[in-house]
DNA sequence: GTGTAACCGAGACGGTACGTCCGGTCTTCCC
DNA sequence: GGGAAGACCGGACGTACCGTCTCGGTTACAC
């Protein structure tokens, strides 16, 4: 016999195709890019728009939701690199980054389901918190963590107070703030607001 | 003759039930509250939890986005009653209330519909904003002004930029706050922070 | 006053229109001889037919099914003058009779309704044999039995089975004769088979 | 190529199911059976009862009608074996047997049906004839004829005359007989009426 | 090769909602 | 009281689409 023992044995039959995956996966995210809700989503759509028989998705998952859950879950996290010298610089290039994010087409669509969708389907809300949010807000608390152990910014501060302000403020008015002529450099301006308002008080 | 010259007749027949209309809206803001959107949202379900015909619907608007629009539209807005004294406490009693509205379950679904549907149905987003959001908006800013033009506050405050900080923080918390142990005073918290962030430099 | 005291006092207010009480039935009348069924007959269209306010009905009868009855209730049953003489002739004018009658649009539609919704509104089947087919069994019956007691028929005859025979042959190819190329004489013959066969055996 | 020239390919898809065809049918007898005219019968009912989606049925009957002439044409005729020796026996046997089949609350409802409908819906009661009428015509006209040819009966007898009185006197009675307290052995006596009044004349 | 199994396409399945129509009832106006 | 008008609820219509399921025919790998 010339089954060679490694792990898992390929099954007979003509294997999976990647190909199919990934279509399937890029009209996912293709479909939710133009607005759709998850209800919104059907699976004719996919298969229509992947090229791809309908059956060929029932395969794979077995239910809508766990398809989006699986292509949310392939948006990937690039944050920007960080100077890593002045604690304003970075948390204004994180800010910028997360309004450019959540600013463009795709990123307010993925916004919107992971928001709406949250009472729904929890463990989509869930993968995409663990997959875009967390790693965010990781950085930011690093960011600010370092500003109180350079001395940059107050011993005192309130670490978790600070994240709240700063990326409500941001994301908030990427959703509401187009129409209230909010100004292009709001990162910059939002960070010496918090930067001043919890600064050492006097000296 | 006299057919009286007093403005639109009243129209033959039976007249339209004040009822049917009331029960309509409020069977829709119901199944919301539940969680729909709208496009799960289906008129026969609304005519079965108001216990009325699809015709009464269909009698009165013609499509599911113009019920939505006036179903939302009902939502008074009763901002609470402002001390007028100190800007500091009229602003801490209007962002609470603003973290109450959107905390409860009817409130986080509307918001989750505006906020979502944004894209697909802009009549109702700006219904929901002039409704809604405006008169918020308004009082924040008049509270603002107020502060300015009484010396509590700097003279050259930007005033747009204060509204966008603290509202968003507070509407951004309402949303993910919840999970981020955030505490019960974050309105006394960050209005102090962007008091003391915009106060006059020196005094 | 001019009210006299005679028994029943006339109600208060205008008295309802006969005119109107016979349009309607006429109008019930001429639907169902143009082929309506119990269920296809519509308050609507009868109200419409007649030139009457569908209240106008509902007023006088409380239900589609009281409203048919009555209306077959008006049709009179004018049985043929019999000479008398001849028990053949008489039974022979009886039993044409009841072809005709049964031949005719209207006679036929009446006919339909009163076989297919006697399972359904007993009461109207009920109202029709009565006003119906009673009168003519009678007749019948009356022919048969002085038959009998001039001694132009055998004195045990069976007058309930000879009236079914007669009767129901008439009544069947009223029915389903047209196609079976009946002769236009049938009601002579029959009589003739019947009478033939229920003679005196010898003498 | 190999592909074989044999007859209609399979066409492609999955296959009609022929369980779902059956049950439909039955849901409409069953319905029918119940007392429904064709005009009560409604879709909706008849897809619940067979549980069945109403496409279904639409993919297959283009029109309620059709559906109905279908049902009615599935229903058998099976004709009672005659012994062949009597023709006053297999006469009775095969009036007993029609009386028996408009009997039963089945029998009665079809019956019904093919009688109403005959003006509105001829086909439907075209069908009918040529299903369940003509089979039993043709019994019955075969067992006379026999009768004839073998001197049983008068070579004279006017066979459409007596098919009308045997069939119309069963046919009729088993309509409007049970309120006449006509006899069980009713077949018996009108075969012997008729033998008798159209027997030769002399011997 | 041959076999196995996944592939695609097509189409029927049960179900839900659609928007329309109409029927019987109810309510109001005007004569 | 009578007519007209029109809203009311309910039920059925025929259609559309969805997610599922079931086929036939094809393709890619491992033996």
């Amino acid at each position: 016999m010339t089954i060679q023992g490694t792990g898992t044995a390929r099954p007979a039959g003509r294997p999976r195709s990647e190909k199919a995956e990934k279509a399937i996966i890029e009209a996912t995210l293709d479909l939710i890019a133009e607005g759709m809700g998850v209800s919104e989503l059907s699976i004719e759509a996919i298969a229509s728009r992947a090229g791809v028989g309908k059956t060929t998705i029932y395969r794979r998952w077995s239910s809508k939701e766990d398809l989006v859950v699986d292509a949310l879950a392939t948006l990937k996290a690039p944050l920007p690199p960080l100077a890593g010298v002045s604690v304003r610089d970075d948390l204004i290039t994180l800010l910028d980054a997360m309004r450019a994010e959540s600013g463009n087409r795709r990123g307010r669509c993925v916004m919107n389901i992971a928001m709406s969708e949250a009472d729904r389907h929890p463990r989509l809300t869930e993968r995409f918190v663990q997959r875009a949010v967390e790693p965010r807000r990781r950085a930011l608390r690093e960011v600010l963590e370092r500003g109180v152990a350079s001395g940059e910014l107050r011993p005192d501060l309130d670490v978790t107070l600070a994240m709240a302000i700063l990326s409500g403020t941001m994301m908030w008015q990427s959703k509401w703030g187009p129409a209230d002529g909010l100004p292009e450099d709001l990162a910059e301006r939002v960070v010496d607001v918090v930067l001043a308002g919890m600064a050492p008080p006097a000296g």
